[in-house]
DNA sequence: CATGAATGAGCCTTCATTCAT
DNA sequence: CATGAATGAAGGCTCATTCAT
């Protein structure tokens, strides 16, 4: 287990508020000189360390990630017995559970939302190692909800939206602290979120094999 | 003060730059040099026509805003004849157009995006002028969809959800080309988009209407 | 004449001082912020007027080399009408001059000096702008010394064993102080050291020529 | 004090390493990371062994010299009982072998040759250490072929030139391969550049003796 | 004997800004 | 109106060194 990382106070002081701050601040705004100053820790350290500033984010990506699919596990706490239905709403809560906790394990979600929205040189791996897997679970649920006959470019478009919905209550946070004070959307409403976007998205999915007769009322012109 | 509107060769072509710059990297990655640089001019213009780097965004902002206003009017070209569901559409439609189109009308839409996932301090302003208007425009299509009787917080989720759709499909272009290379969310396929959001939402939307009959078979565990 | 560079003080300052500094340590030991203290300029300066540290390293080498070959034109002062054992001997104190010269157009030498000793990447444009130029001339001297049928390897060797000489004179300055303090090779003895190199060199030069009845004596063991 | 010849692998690995690195860089560009590294060793240990990267130069120049010295006699192979002719032609033959020969026994060579170009504060040493003895068999060996009625400065200006063109073959690679890419000197040379050196230095230092009836024809002016 | 860890000084570069003309 | 010139602060990085075990 802890062959690799040699246990260091300053490395793991360093560690520690780099995650935060490369959290709070992305890669490209973060500094390694506040790093250090909140880590209590000679700028040198990093490059003992860590090689240097890519080389401290990677390490703290790997960290976090970890620690995330500990807290979170990877299979996202779906059993296969469950219904396509049960799936993707287990799917959902985790996904949000994920990206909205507060504290330590989410630093990887943040970390995630900031290479999301302006991807570095790490986006690649991210994508690789944690997005894709992550996605294919998503699309296979929604694959097995909208029935076999449809085509992939569906798939694909419906399982973005889910992602959508869930992205967007995380980062909105400043606009709707702005547009309504009083509304929060935070951990503590992750069970609401899950049922909100569970119910848009199931519903949405399933418009095509209610299209018979619901359909006309709706896009009849 | 007046400021404004004196023209001059060399403050248009900073406008110009600008708008292009700020938009594609929005305004702490943007470089104050490069602009001067893609504008031929010369820094200190900046300083002598906006003050600073601060000024040039703001008027930045200000211009494009107007110039997007003109092209997609602030009524979204909705009609007030039109029934719920077509000014859905229509918002959506004329969401995504602002946010994906390319060239010049469409750097607000950018310079918009960019603020919404990374506020910066003109973000007070941007909610003020322009995002709480247009969000009120949803927020009225979406009770008017969803029936009287709901909560404003249901409201509030529901329109969250189409803007964050919206809004994915203009950002995920970095992952979506990792995870398949072929696709395509671009200008090009706003048609596409616009049925498929306003799909998903509109039933998802209905619901609780049908929820009678319907909600048995999916949350019945 | 003066197009390009836009006279400036700073700018001024900071060639002199760089020259001065460049030529005492070498390109990599020479510290800008060094260079920017003795020119009494800021840091920044430096990018402003040569871009970094490599802009400025390449134009102190031009305007250097511009004095040095104002000072010793190109040409090594050979006349056309001279006889070759008078053109190795105008060759010999001009190159002398050149490496020699104390003050402002002989930092030129020491820079090529320098890079003689540890090529830095700026070495291949020296190669070609004046050393090639430079080693043509002597060696098509040589040629004409030792005659039309040898070698071109002996016209090599014979060449580098004159150019040898006079560079050795040049830098074995902390040598010989520390060896024979009273000896001194500087500027003031160039007339001495020209018919040092050129006795030396020419009779070497000759060597074959003479070889059937002298050489003998010599290497006949 | 007695830091001597304690023995210990990582003694010795740092020993191997910092020749090798000290003799293709030079004191001042190589450091003393590159070396623990390709020693294997931690870095600290050169701090435990030598004191400090200073201690440790001192230490491999004494190491080296003394392999050189065993391999390369002081005497240079030069036997009491040669001519001088012979003597100079050994000289030159043994210098150049140990400045252009690679392997371990060539590094001190190295070493001194970038002492030569670029003193160091450890210079001073090798100047009464090793320089002084080598030169002053040269110079008598000059004085012995140039006559016992010459001035000294003509002995010593004879000397330079000798080890002038010697030190060229070896410093002169980076620019020869620029400019003759096919040419070569190096250690595989050594009896051509030997020949050469001897030949062009010998009757170069003869030219006096001859001077009666030579001379006109090349001074004449 | 040896080493992992930590340090402070210094490196080159880039930024937005402001001065003076 | 406009610009060339200059500035101070801060960025990431690397160096030889030293501490504590």
């Amino acid at each position: 287990m802890n062959d690799k990382k040699t246990t260091s106070k300053t490395r793991d002081a360093i560690m520690e508020a780099a995650g935060e701050i490369f959290a709070e601040e992305g890669y490209p705004k973060a500094t390694v000189r506040d790093i250090c100053r909140q880590a209590g820790a000679n700028i040198a350290a990093i490059n003992y360390h860590f090689g240097d500033k890519k080389g401290l984010y990677l390490a703290v990506l790997k960290h976090y990630q970890e620690i995330a699919f500990q807290t979170y596990p990877p299979n996202l706490g779906i059993e296969k017995t469950q219904s396509p239905e049960e799936k993707l709403r287990a799917f959902i809560r985790s996904f949000l559970l994920r990206i909205m906790d507060d504290g330590r394990p989410a630093w990887f979600g943040k970390l995630l939302a900031h290479e999301f929205m302006e991807p570095t040189w790490a986006f690649d791996i991210l994508v690789e190692e944690t997005i894709r897997p992550s996605f294919q679970i998503l699309t296979s649920i929604v694959a097995a909800i909208i029935g076999k006959g449809k085509k992939e470019r569906k798939v694909l478009l419906s399982s973005m939206s889910i992602v959508g919905q869930c992205l967007y209550f995380r980062h909105s946070h400043p606009v709707i602290s702005r547009l309504f004070p009083g509304e929060i959307f935070g951990c503590k409403q992750i069970d609401e979120l899950t049922d909100h976007i569970t119910g848009i998205s199931l519903h949405g999915l399933l418009q095509d094999k209610r299209a018979k007769h619901q359909q006309v009322k709706i896009c009849k012109r």
